[in-house]
DNA sequence: CCCATTTGACCTTC
DNA sequence: GAAGGTCAAATGGG
């Protein structure tokens, strides 16, 4: 694998450490939700937030190079149409799936972890093979975990994977595991950046349903709420820092460490 | 027998 | 009406 170039690196860098700031300062925002204006602001950072992570990920991407955060050129702007879901009383009866909660991964294998059951496969226009439809084998607790994998034209051995919403089963558990590979470090932050444009207040997908174990005491938490909130951004900032691929690490290996990241 | 896959029907969206 | 997504009966394997 080819080394990230210093310059880029630095870029990279001020990236991340851009989001890590704006993080910090949603979390504080979060904090004293509700004040003056306070809900405004947090989406203002949220986005600031997203667009740090989603440039530090283009960067990473050779240019002319599939991008392993959504396997398109262009990062930001190819997860926007379809979208969801259904409410189903009788067969067929359902609600045509828009794609603002997916993210598109192309890989060799379909094998990624978790456990599906295919529940239907279908011809499509101009393919020249069938897309087959998974669902999450833990449907029957409520997981709806779904997603499609078509096969490429291009390639034996290529398939494109669109994965619909998140597991909310035990399978959830293997997302923490499954950072040491950088790709799903990246379909981490996708599914984070997912979370936050389709959550509704009420919405079950969000950072504390991913159950990663809390590891960082903020000290400003003595008063505040932590009824819904099992994990801080800055817990998994440091998560997601703490399990980079080897590839990710180096950029950490010379100018900057882990430390440098550390939240106050 | 249980479970996963196949496949045609049914339904929604465009 | 075409295309895509889902359902569920039929089927097959362990």
């Amino acid at each position: 694998m080819e080394e990230t170039s210093t310059p880029k690196r630095e870029r990279l860098i001020s990236e991340l450490i851009k989001g890590r700031d704006s993080t910090m300062t949603l979390q504080n925002l979060l904090r004293r939700r509700f004040v003056d204006g306070g809900l405004v602001l947090a989406e203002d950072l949220l986005n600031k937030i997203l667009e740090s992570f989603s440039d530090s990920l283009s960067k990473l991407c050779s240019s002319g190079e599939v991008c392993p955060a959504c396997d398109q050129s262009t990062c930001s702007d190819n997860r926007r149409e379809m979208v969801v879901s259904a409410v189903k009383d009788r067969r067929g009866c359902y609600k045509r799936r828009k794609r603002e909660n997916s993210r598109v991964k192309i890989d060799d294998t379909i094998e990624d972890g978790y456990g599906w059951r295919k529940y239907g496969q279908k011809t499509i226009l101009d393919a020249n093979f069938p897309r087959c439809y998974y669902r999450c084998t833990h449907k029957d607790e409520g997981c709806r975990a779904l997603k499609q994998v078509q096969k490429l034209q291009d390639g034996p051995e290529m398939f494109q994977i669109t994965y619909f919403g998140f597991h909310t089963c035990q399978n959830i558990k293997k997302q923490t595991q499954m950072f040491s590979d950088s790709e799903d470090l990246s379909t981490f932050l996708l599914n984070f950046e997912d979370s936050r444009i389709n959550q509704s207040p009420s919405s079950p997908c969000t950072i504390t349903d991913v159950h990663i174990t809390p590891s960082l005491k903020q000290e400003e938490d003595s008063k505040a709420q932590s009824d819904d909130h099992d994990m801080s951004f800055g817990d998994i900032w440091t998560d997601m820092i703490g399990n980079l691929d080897p590839l990710y690490d180096d950029i950490f290996k010379d100018g900057i460490s882990i430390d440098d990241f550390k939240f106050n």
